[in-house]
Formats: C-alpha cells, structure tokens, sequence
DNA sequence: GATGAATGAGCATTCATTCAT
DNA sequence: TATGAATGAATGCTCATTCAT
C-alpha cells in the first residue's frame, strides 16, 4: 500500500535524523517513533529489529550513493577527465539532496567498525565497492596517461575516501548545521586538490 | 603512589581498547573493569563516572598528540618545509607508538559528535586547536613562498585534517589489526600528497 | 482503561504496604514489583521513578484524607461540637478503612522531613492545611464561647496534630500489627482528652 | 585513651546531624566520616558496623534521657505534683541542651519500626521504659487523689508520649531550624495541657 | 590507631522486544 | 495495520565493609 510505505519511510527518515545526532545504540526506539509519530508496535511491524533500520540505513546509502554514481561513470562514454567530473558532480549533487543521509553514514562508520556485526559486513561491501569504483577510475586516467605512471591508484583511492569521510564528520563537528557556504567551499576546493593529487589540472 | 598510577592507567588503557572495537556506549563497565581484572567499584575509585573516562582519554590526546606536536612545530627554528617534516615525523611516530590512542579519537568522533555533551565541547577544542596549528603552518609556507598566494590556507588545514581522520577509519575498517605494512605506505603517500596538494614538492 | 487502573493502583498499594515496613530508603523496587506480580520495567511504565510513588502516596493522602476531612468540616452548618464531632468521626472512619495509608504517612514523615526533597514540601503544604484547618476549627469554637479566650489555638492546633501523628507511631511501635481494640480504646481518649485540653466537655 | 573518646565521640555527633537530616538509610558512612574527619577504616575501627552506630545512638539515649528522667522522678521524695514537675523540668533542659540527641529518636523512629532489626528492639524497649515511668507516675497521682479515678493511666501515659513524640517531628517540620521562641512557647503549652488531660490544674 | 584503595552485592533505571487487543 | 502495556535482561552506579600498609 502507499500509505505503508508512507510509515516505513517516515520511520527510517526519522532514525536517520535520530542517528545522526546520538549516535545508533544513543538513540532509542522509543524516541524514534515519537519523532516518526507512531506506537512502538509499529516500529516493530516494519522492521523486525532496530539492527534491521541500520541495515536498511546502509542498504538505501549502498543503492542510491554507491550505486547511483557507479552507474553514473560506468554509463559515461566519456574520458577519465569526463568521468570524473561525472563522478564529482553526481557525489556533490547527492551530499546536497541527501546530506543527512551521506553524514550517517560517515557518522556511523566508527561505532560500528570493529562490532564484528553484520553492519559492518555490509560496510565492508560498501567501501570496497566505492575505493574499487574510484580505484578503476584512476586506472583508467592512468591508462590513458593523464595520470603519471608512478601512482599507486590503489593507496590513492583509499586517501581519497579517507578525504571525503573526513571531511564530512569536519563539516558537522564544526559546522554544528550542515548545509552551510563553508561546505560548498570546502567541496569545491577538495575536488580540486584530489585532481592534483593524481597530477591533473582540470578547469583549465 | 605508584600502585595508584598503574590501576588507573590499566583502566583507561583497557577502556580505549574497549571504546576502539565496541564504541562508547556500547561498552560496558562490566567489560572494561573485567579486562583490567579490578572490581567494578574500582573503576568508580579512580573516575567519577564513564564519561570521565571518555574525557580521560580525550585529555590524554590533546595533552600528548596535539600538545606534543604543537611543541614540535613550534619549537622548531627550521623552514616550512623543515617544520612539516618535523610534524610528519611526529605525528607518523606517534601514531605507531600509540596507534590505538589514535583510533579511539577518530573512532568515538561520528558517535560524539551532534550529542552536545562535555564531550563533544572538548572535542571541538582539539579540532581547533589542531586545524589551527596546521593552518599557521601554511601560513607559514605561503610566506616563505613555498606555497602559492591562492592557496586557500584555512580549508586546507581542514581538508590535511580531514584526509587524516578518515584515514585511520579506513585502516581500521579494513585491516582490522592496524599494525600491518598498508599502514605505513598509506602514511607515506598521504604525506607526499598532502604536500602535493599545496604545491610542495619535497624528498627531493 | 480499567486494567490500567488495577494496575497502577496494586503498585501503589503494595508500595505503600512495603515503605510502612521498610521505609521509603530500605524498600527495593524489587519488592514492590514482587509484591505486586509485575515485572520492574511495569512499575517504571506507570511511574517516572521511585520517588514519583512517594509523590503519588502523598497525593492521595491530601487528596482523600486531608480533602476530605476539609470537606466534611467546611460543608457542615453545625456548631462548634458538631463539626468537631465530624472531623473526629471522618478521620476515625478514614482511618479504620484507610490505616496503611494514615500509617505510612506518620511513618515517612522523620524519614524525609529535613531531605530537602520535593516530597518534603508536599509534607509541609499537607501539614499546613491540616493545621490550619484545625486552627480555622479552635477559632470557631472560641468565637461561640465554648473555648475559653486565653486559649492558643495555634498551638494547641498543632499539638493536637503532634498528639496525632505521635500516636499512629506509637500504636504501630506497640502492636505490630494495628487493627487492635487499643487502637480504639486509644482513639476515644484521645477525641475526649483532646477536647479536655481546650476545655470543652463532650459527650454529656 | 582520651583520643580514642574523642574521635569515637565526633563520629557519633556526626552521625547524629547525618540521620537527623537524611535518616539512617539515607546517610553514607562516607558522609559521615568526611564530616568527622576521619577515614573510612577508621569509623570501622571504633564502630563495628554502621548499624552499631544506630546501637550507640539508642543506648546513648537510654542511658542518658530515659535513665536520667528515671532517676530524677525515681530519687524524688516529694509528691506527685512536685515529681511531676521535675519530670518536666529535666525533659525540657535535656532536649535543650541534646536537641539533637532528642529529635533523631523520634526521627528514626518511623523508619525503624516495623524494621524487626535489633534497633527496633532496642526502641520497644526504651518505649515501654519510658511509657511506665511516666504511667506510674500517673498512678500515683491517682493514689493521691490528684487524678480523678476513672482516668485510664496506660492510656493516658501514651497519650502523653505521643504527643511529645508528635511535637518534634512538628517542629521539625515546621521550624527547619529548632530552636527556636516557638519550641519554647510550645513546651511550655504541652505541659500545661498534659496536665489538664488528667484533670490537674497545676502552676496557680 | 589510622588510612584509603579495593571489593562486589545490590540498587534504581533503561530499553529492545513481545503480544493481546 | 496499529497500539501501548508489559517484560526482564542488562546497565551505570552506590556503598557498607575489608585489609594491607
């Protein structure tokens, strides 16, 4: 039904929020679904557990981030230089439309690394899939020589991941709010400088 | 006393191990008191509550590792590019001699952060202090010529920083043991390219 | 709901039945759940905490006893003695089919008069209604003549209270159990004798 | 030794203070020993347990009100009146000069009884000391014809205790601090009155 | 006599989860 | 589908008591 999903959703948007700002195991269900304005019951009608809402967290970040912008360059005809600006603007896009979900996740990463829990499996999934997508890219400017042979395309993969969670948990440990002039700086400067890194000088 | 000390240090060096895999709430007394092999009340001897330890450790962070490489850079007589050497030297030494003292930091961040506690206050001081230290460093570069005019120092302190942070969760999430030889190439390619990033070209 | 009501109302009783043995400090949420067949998340369902039933104890208290023996004075026209009849006959009734909770009252009061805690300014606001009460009472008798002028009617309103409170300790102290022909006997002196000490004559 | 005495003395008066404001349950030997000024172990080594300070407490006032109050109505060889009057007189110097003592008796009081500890014993068998002291006292005052025959004495002996026991936790109460004109004035009245419950009209 | 670190049973309270309605 | 009362294991913390120094 439409209004199911309505409820679902609502639940999962509001755990997101809920998250964010306390942590996973420093939010309750109980603040959940008075946010989400529904009984407890519900909750548990939904999703069969609260671990289930986090998998469902990362699930949704894994199709729609993840997957979205390896579609977007894997579709793209075009050059590394192309591809990647593809791949700057689908991610600077997305932080925008879905900025709470992108911080949860980075917020998320370090409570859960290490808990040997299923989320973190799925983690796992998501990282190598997002460090191999980056990783391919550069091998592909490597390949067509913009990038110097000398690069080591898997460290510099993973630094540029390292770069972008980073800065998200910077943005939101000094920004407080999230959606400020400073971030949009902050992003077009470090899409900048990942280039350099590998030695291309785009915009130019 | 010297008996005094080294409960109280077993302790905390117990609830960092613990806080590094399980986070901090997902820790419980229980587990910390019992890999430290003391009673529970003794944890409540030597510190007031949980938070206090949490706050411990951030202490012990910013006394140690930011106050430490603060020293170092600013003690130093040398040039920018003596003065980055010296707190790339630092920092990689430190993190090696107490690397898990450096996970828990950016581990407990995503969960502290957004949860207006104590805690989060001094975390904010850390960051500040520590962009700050960085920033007049490139400063620093910037005057010495080293480092072009347009090279935005304020966000590229942050985004050095942010490189950093998310690099020790990306470590963490895959290596799991964090001791391994992909550490230590990681740390020396990010330090090239972090000099890359602002113009630098070093060890050379 | 009707449920609800049973509930929340076994808890009450059986906390009100364990602080007259135990006190307020030495009952256990344990106990009282225990007592009242429920599981300790129940008790914390229909109460905030353990202090909340100390509140809801003495709410009722004023409620009921110190509401309603109000009540019955106010509404009565009759003179002097006939009010003074009702008001001995309300609290004897109220009483006998009220004892644990008259009990628990006196019996709480050396506990947490000097606390400094909410439930010590809720004590204080029923003593002071009830004296006054007593007081407004004395006064009328004064005003028709049957208690002679030089009489303090402040402070003989407050040692009939202490003559009061003093006296369900002592019935409770000596018998153990309450529902005895002393207490009876007790009660008839003490409405006579009480009446002595204002010099009016009863019952002949 | 006399310095044994005096610490031994210090930790009971502060013990005193303690349960008069907090109760006996209410109040940490941690407080009662920083008040002292003492350490922990030290309050163990002249008290076996805290409830041996409860023990010292009662026989302290066994010993000092009961047995004192005893002796002086015991030693007096004047008539009931005069026996009377001393009975009063060393009532009101002794809670003047050990107001303390006095009103954690009746403060523990409630929060003892129906406890079936040994301090319980201990007030059942200062409370019935004392009751018969007094209910003697009222005999003979019947035997002289001071009291008219058909006052109940037992009755009457506990009436008179109740009120004095009442009139403390009132002050108490009331007063916060006490000692005050009040307690005076109010003392003076009970005596008066307690009087005339028995049909004596004593002082003119 | 005195100290205070250490103990661990016990406490009030929380919270994910269940289930009858 | 939705509710919310009920559950009870688990948690952070307290505190009387012990004991090596």
């Amino acid at each position: 039904m439409n209004e199911d999903k309505k409820v679902k959703e609502k639940i999962l948007e509001k755990s997101i929020k809920a998250f964010l700002s306390k942590g996973f195991r420093g939010t309750t269900t109980k603040e959940i679904t008075s946010a989400a304005g529904v009984a407890k019951g519900t909750l548990y009608w939904h999703f069969k557990s609260k671990d289930e809402i986090l998998d469902a967290i990362l699930e949704k970040f894994l199709k729609e981030f993840v997957g979205g912008i390896s579609d977007t360059v894997t579709n793209s005809s075009e050059n590394f230089v192309g591809k990647f600006k593809a791949f700057f603007k689908f991610g600077s896009e997305f932080s925008r439309d879905n900025l709470e979900l992108m911080l949860v996740y980075q917020t998320l990463l370090g409570e859960i690394v290490g808990s040997k829990s299923k989320a973190e499996m799925k983690m796992k999934v998501i990282q190598n899939r997002y460090d191999h997508l980056v990783q391919t890219l550069l091998d592909e400017g490597k390949k067509e020589g913009v990038i110097s042979e000398d690069v080591d395309t898997y460290i510099h993969a993973r630094i540029m991941t390292a770069a972008l969670i980073g800065s998200y948990l910077q943005w939101y440990l000094n920004a407080g709010s999230y959606d400020s002039e400073y971030v949009r700086l902050y992003a077009m400067t470090i899409r900048k400088t990942l280039l350099k890194w590998v030695g291309v000088e785009i915009d130019r």
